[in-house]
DNA sequence: CCTGTCAACTGGTATTACCAGTTATATAAG
DNA sequence: CTTATATAACTGGTAATACCAGTTGACAGG
């Protein structure tokens, strides 16, 4: 029994912690005052109580309704800045706005892309994400939610003649963004958001992420107008072979891409 | 040209931006202090000049290294407490950690939840994460590999028989968590992550996400089994294919639990 | 009717102060 | 000399206040 005299200081308060949850006591996190507030607009948006396009009420304002001091109301709407639920402008004042991956992830992708192999784990989660979109659409697929597909192309085609490379690359990802809205699927959608966001970072970041010489881009469009002509004909299996083709592409010649 | 005129100040609002960007002016986002902040210490962090477990000077050193107030530092680690890049212990210190998806999610759960058909979705993406991984094992999977998967076996095996439902739940989760990461693939860990957080705020919301009654945590515990030994026997295919079933399984008890 | 000025907002930042925890050191008791 | 306690020096959490800079809208002058 001796030796428990010289247990280290770390060693008994790991013990008496121990202790603790055995007796059934739980240790205590105290919450901060931004949380509290965080809560009540969340619950508020959730239960709809609060609308995109609302505006909210100024700091000061809110200071006084909660009954706390300006800083702790500003860390919740710093909070609520980061995961894209409401613009803030300055001057100006909060307005609520439909969530978006976005300004999380541009904090985030530095991190992200520091790991190795990164981007080509990443094509290959778009390519398994929009493979399982284009899976979903048959039981629901409408004439009109082929229109963005449509519109994406002729906007590709034009940026190709105009050797517009950005507009070209925006293009792209608009036709692949409009595959995952016909799918109807909210979580698939915010996924493919999610990767898109990264892959706008990536290339802000100085990545190809996004090809930049003509034949490939050509080769890109004619894809997709493949795509978009099976999915016409109601033949979704040739259109999801086609699919998988394109992003395997896509891939080689980003793995190209990172070779030289 | 009178029509002009009666613009609703919403178009003409954007005609005027799209003629900035037709002359080449772009907007100009002033950029807050709390983003350089975070910048320098995002760099910091992807650099590895800053490693998990390092501990991040006080509040006042850093507003007076990086010549700010106190409050602006206070927004900049703020925002990295809720990307889970760092542990903040009030009179302690903060810490950084391997970035945890978890506080981000738990803000956001809410919001996610509160849409029609969510937990469904979510459980056919995890079903599409879970089977990719199990995909990209054969080629690197090792014997030891196989280890946390037995451990989370006997463990669930343990909370059945004394009928510990939680432990049961903990250790569940634990066996697919196992699984992603012996897949080695980054990406879909932490996407893997991101679902496991989801389901449990979604346990916490009220919502029955995971199994209560006895004979389902004992053929949830059986279904482990068989895909642990079809792994130990080098049976991916079959591995594959039971892991398909016992997801298919979980959806089925789930849309039927909501039913009731 | 157009236009420029001014006043009343807004959020962004800084300063200061105090409280409540933690940690480490020093001091007193054994 | 060891141990335990108390004190002092941290830490982050919150508050109150002030000022700056940008936006907005109303109002007065052209």
């Amino acid at each position: 029994m001796l030796l428990v005299v010289f247990l280290p200081s770390f060693w008994y308060n790991f013990l008496m912690k121990e202790r603790d949850t055995n007796t059934g006591f739980k240790p205590i996190a105290p919450r901060k005052i931004y949380q509290y507030i965080l809560e009540q607009f969340v619950h508020l948006v959730s239960t709809g109580a609060l609308q995109p396009g609302d505006k909210i009420p100024s700091e000061r304002e809110l200071a006084e309704s909660f009954a706390v001091s300006r800083p702790s109301v500003r860390e919740a709407l710093r909070v609520l800045e980061i995961i894209g639920l409401i613009d803030i402008q300055p001057g100006g004042g909060a307005y609520l706005k439909e969530m978006e991956l976005g300004p999380f992830i541009s904090v985030v992708a530095p991190l992200l892309f520091s790991r190795e192999q990164f981007d080509i784990e990443l094509l290959e989660l778009r390519e398994l994400i929009e493979i399982r979109a284009i899976e979903l659409l048959p039981a629901k697929m409408s004439q009109e939610a082929l229109e963005p597909l449509a519109l994406a192309i002729t906007e590709m085609r034009r940026a190709l003649q105009e050797d517009d490379t950005e507009a070209g690359a925006l293009a792209d990802i608009e036709f692949h963004r409009s595959l995952l809205l016909a799918s109807e699927s909210f979580i698939l959608q915010k996924v493919l958001e999610l990767i898109v966001s990264l892959f706008e970072h990536a290339v802000r970041g100085g990545r190809s992420l996004v090809l930049e010489k003509h034949e490939d881009a050509a080769q890109l469009l004619a894809d997709h107008e493949g795509i978009y002509q099976a999915l016409l004909d109601n033949n979704y299996a040739l259109a999801k072979t086609l699919l998988a083709s394109h992003l395997q592409m896509v891939k080689v010649l980003h793995a190209q891409d990172s070779a030289k």
